[in-house]
DNA sequence: CTGTTAGCGCCTTCAA
DNA sequence: TTGAAGGCGCTAACAG
């Protein structure tokens, strides 16, 4: 019992098939009153599925817009994700999800696999490596982008463009003032206090956490503090809590076998909410508290963390309007736009939010 | 500049086009080496991708897997959206994501997207609900399912079967023992201890939550204990908030206006740790704490969750793998199995994780 | 082992 | 307006 064919409800209504798909999708063309609730009537008496890959093969195109992200698991891509998803409905098109753990290899097989799909769109919301490494990988990688460019399809990339990639038509990159957000800050962070700084950043040569690293820097210097000392982990949970574990032997030792005037208090800043969140629970699991002994931030503000105590000092980025935003770049205008060449780039802007974590204690 | 095609291809390799699908595909035959390499290596230089649209339409398959959740960005659905994710890569396949915010009616509409689509199996995850409201639409929904399940297609469902379907070939449902987990964690928090429990359930009529409700129930009577008071909420971090609202001012009032012996103190199970958690947050900004002035438990054991202190309890459930035995599920079997005609139903196993929210304040 | 012939289900010119 | 014919790109039966 197969699913039943359009060609079946024609016949059931009496009509051609051509007729019958004029009535059952949008068609420019009309049919008669009469005859088209005959055709609907038989569609549903019969369960009629229109199926989607025939008419995708026939229109040469899909309804599909590809995302790929490094895993959905992580709050922060569930939130672009969820983006994407809003704005995907508004366009009546299905998404399509990649998870390549950050791999721009994988991310090529996913690219690879989206074009294969025909899907209308693409967009990349895991952060850009350009580690030595990742060349070539990252090289095959825009070479498929410019592909699936050249061949009609549109991609949007959350964050940094894709190394390498010439910026083709239909390929949007939307930016996030990750550079700019740290400095700020760190502007903050800096104000009026001595403290020593403290960066917990991802592996060298991933984009987004170099931005906020070198805009924390910044934030510093204008501040006309020291360059903090940076510590490299892995992008993730794990990853901070390895920082804060050794961050936290450093302040004991530093408490305990204190010399005449006590080191200033560190100020610890992770790279994502994520690794803060990591970092504190190393801290705390060494017997160190917040912010007490040393005080901490974080960039993202995570929804799901936001209930964590003492609160996180963080940086707000509208992740769900950044996947939403991403995707609606990639939407053929559909009307016939007033001369409106210049496809606006939507700008992102985020909020530095300072809270309990960095704290002066009393 | 259109992608390039299989006849491209076999044009440019000076073979026919179902040779050059031989080579390019896995097909039972093997073409001559020789003749093969003609064919990658005009495949390569076109660029050629195969048009998965059109393989599908004539194979009648699509290498595609629709998962639906109620909100991708929910860490419970993450979590079993990354297992789906893994499981489907295993099985070469792309998942397709649609999100419902849990309506019947539009769970239906994704399962005929899907159908449309022609996904080889869909793996729901929400969770049912049985509200009279929602009944028009759930019998719907199981008639869209049976149909594509009568079509060919698998489905699995996490938690509950969907009310009415029938249980059509390739309809799988895995059982999540919210019960008798729910039990369990009753028994270990009345165990010895003098308390009045609380339930904070999501709306009557959402299957997990009154299981969940059920279990715990029993497990109380099983204790010994009187049946607990259940607040009915949304069944989300908003709801739970409230609820802990409403339950601060009662502690409160308990507390000052204290008669002869004070009331035993509260004890509050949560269905769900996010509700948990928003539940914790109002009484934290009532001015109570956890667990001295009142002990609480939720569900799940969400890793994101896991670095909240006081440390929740929970019963933690295997989410990632929930999702990927689901996925695993909806598998056709390929090899001719010896005559295993059971198809085992996973089963899935959770654990009582008490933490220090439920301490007993010394 | 290779090439030829039909479709898969739908859309879209064309002529009627 | 409606119907007939051709093709989207690929695979799967057949011949050779």
């Amino acid at each position: 019992m197969a699913a039943s064919t359009l060609t079946e409800v024609a016949r059931l209504a009496g009509v051609s098939p051509a007729t019958a798909s004029r009535v059952l999708n949008g068609s420019a063309r009309k049919p008669g009153k009469d005859i088209a609730d005959r055709v609907r009537q038989a569609a549903e008496s019969l369960g009629y599925i229109p199926n989607a890959q025939a008419q995708g093969l026939a229109k040469s195109s899909s309804g599909l817009i590809g995302l790929i992200v490094h895993d959905i698991a992580d709050p922060y891509f569930a939130a672009i994700a969820r983006g994407v998803q809003a704005a995907a409905r508004e366009q009546r098109k299905m998404v399509l999800l990649a998870t390549t753990g950050g791999a721009p290899g994988e991310e090529r097989e996913a690219v690879a696999a989206f074009a294969a799909r025909r899907a209308d769109s693409i967009v990349i919301a895991g952060s850009r490596s350009c580690r030595t490494e990742d060349q070539d990988d990252n090289t095959e990688l825009a070479a498929e982008l410019d592909r699936y460019c050249r061949n009609g399809g549109r991609v949007a990339v959350v964050g940094h463009a894709v190394v390498g990639a010439t910026a083709a038509e239909g390929y949007h990159v939307v930016a996030v003032p990750n550079q700019e957000l740290a400095g700020a800050l760190a502007g903050e962070l800096a104000a009026g206090r001595d403290r020593d700084f403290v960066i917990i950043g991802g592996p060298e040569g991933l984009l987004t956490s170099d931005d906020r690293i070198r805009g924390f820097q910044e934030g510093l210097a204008r501040a006309g503090r020291a360059p903090a000392e940076i510590l490299r982990t892995a992008f993730n949970r794990a990853g901070g809590y390895e920082a804060g574990l050794q961050l936290a032997a450093r302040i004991k030792a530093g408490a305990s076998g204190g010399g005449e005037a006590a080191a200033p208090k560190l100020c610890i800043f992770a790279v994502n909410d994520v690794m803060a969140i990591g970092a504190s629970a190393a801290l705390r699991a060494e017997g160190l508290r917040i912010p007490r002994d040393a005080t901490i931030a974080g960039f993202d503000d995570i929804e799901t963390l936001r209930d964590f105590r003492p609160a996180l000092s963080t940086v707000r980025l509208p992740l769900e309007e950044i996947g939403r935003l991403a995707t609606r770049a990639t939407a053929r205008l559909s009307g016939g736009s007033d001369a409106d060449e210049d496809e606006e780039q939507p700008t992102v802007t985020g909020e530095v939010t300072l809270r309990r974590s960095t704290e002066a204690v009393t």
